[in-house]
DNA sequence: CTTAATGTTCCCCA
DNA sequence: TTGGGGAACATTAA
């Protein structure tokens, strides 16, 4: 369910709530849910709440809790446990729930700060972003979900960037031009804080720390619009698949 | 009953 | 080493 804009949502909407309070307990209602072991964190104090790529980061004194959402993950505050609840984070002044449909989410223990994926779309500027590029062979759209190449662009986004770039999802990096590069790495950042403004993406679960949804959905140019005419151009947004992802283009507007 | 779904990881092959 | 394809994880909805 999250990709950057719904992990950035769900840290804005949390962190009042839970920043600067002491933690009273962790449950895991479902053993799969923790991943490795995570030392005692009664008594301590929740910090400051952060995103890396598309995950959520509870900072502690000496440490952090590093949330996955995966597929279907939610973070809700003071939203009664549920059937999908997986963990609870009790706090002094209320309680996190972990909800996770699909379990594929987890919860583990960082020690340090985790630094193994790429830059984050929002703040690599333009030369870096374009020499990066030029380090890879492959197509865009598997490249952009790398979370090695840059972290936190996931299916819905990639899809959508790549229309406002004008960008076939199976073009060749390394035949990009510099200028369809700057397109795309502007795209990147016009799409990923328009969706933030917008709260994210709510096709199916999504809810942030409120439990409110997001209405980025409704100004999807591509993703989920198989079928129905393209804005620009009127043809119709095509469905194909491409690194095993559903993926939605204009065959007008993102030629090969 | 089959397929696809906002994600990642692992295994195999070129 | 890199990249591509497939499968796996668990659950729901169409």
């Amino acid at each position: 369910m999250p990709e950057l804009p719904e992990a950035e949502t769900i840290v804005r909407t949390l962190a009042p709530h839970v920043e600067g309070r002491r933690i009273v307990g962790l449950r895991f209602h479902a053993v799969r849910a923790r991943m490795g072991e995570i030392p005692p964190v009664e008594g301590r104090v929740v910090r400051r709440v952060s995103r890396y790529g598309k995950q959520v980061l509870l900072e502690l004194d000496d440490g952090a809790l590093l949330i996955q959402l995966r597929m279907t993950g939610a973070l809700v505050w003071n939203g009664a446990p549920g059937p999908y609840t997986r963990a609870v984070l009790e706090l002094e002044n209320g309680a996190v729930c972990f909800n996770d449909i699909r379990q594929f989410g987890s919860i583990r223990w960082l020690s340090a700060p985790p630094r193994n994926l790429g830059p984050d779309p929002l703040e690599i500027p333009l030369e870096a972003f374009v020499r990066r590029l030029e380090a890879h062979r492959g197509r865009i759209k598997p490249l952009l979900l790398d979370q090695r190449f840059v972290r936190g662009l996931g299916n819905i986004y990639v899809d959508e960037i790549l229309f406002r770039a004008g960008i076939h999802p199976r073009a060749r990096v390394s035949r990009l031009s510099r200028e369809r590069a700057a397109r795309l790495h502007r795209s990147m950042e016009v799409v990923l804080r328009l969706a933030i403004d917008r709260g994210g993406s709510s096709i199916s679960d999504y809810v942030d720390a409120e439990g409110r949804r997001g209405s980025f959905q409704e100004l999807h140019q591509a993703y989920g619009r198989a079928g129905a005419p393209c804005f620009a151009c009127g043809r119709a947004i095509r469905r194909i698949v491409v690194g095993q992802r559903g993926t939605h283009y204009c065959p007008k507007c993102q030629r090969p």
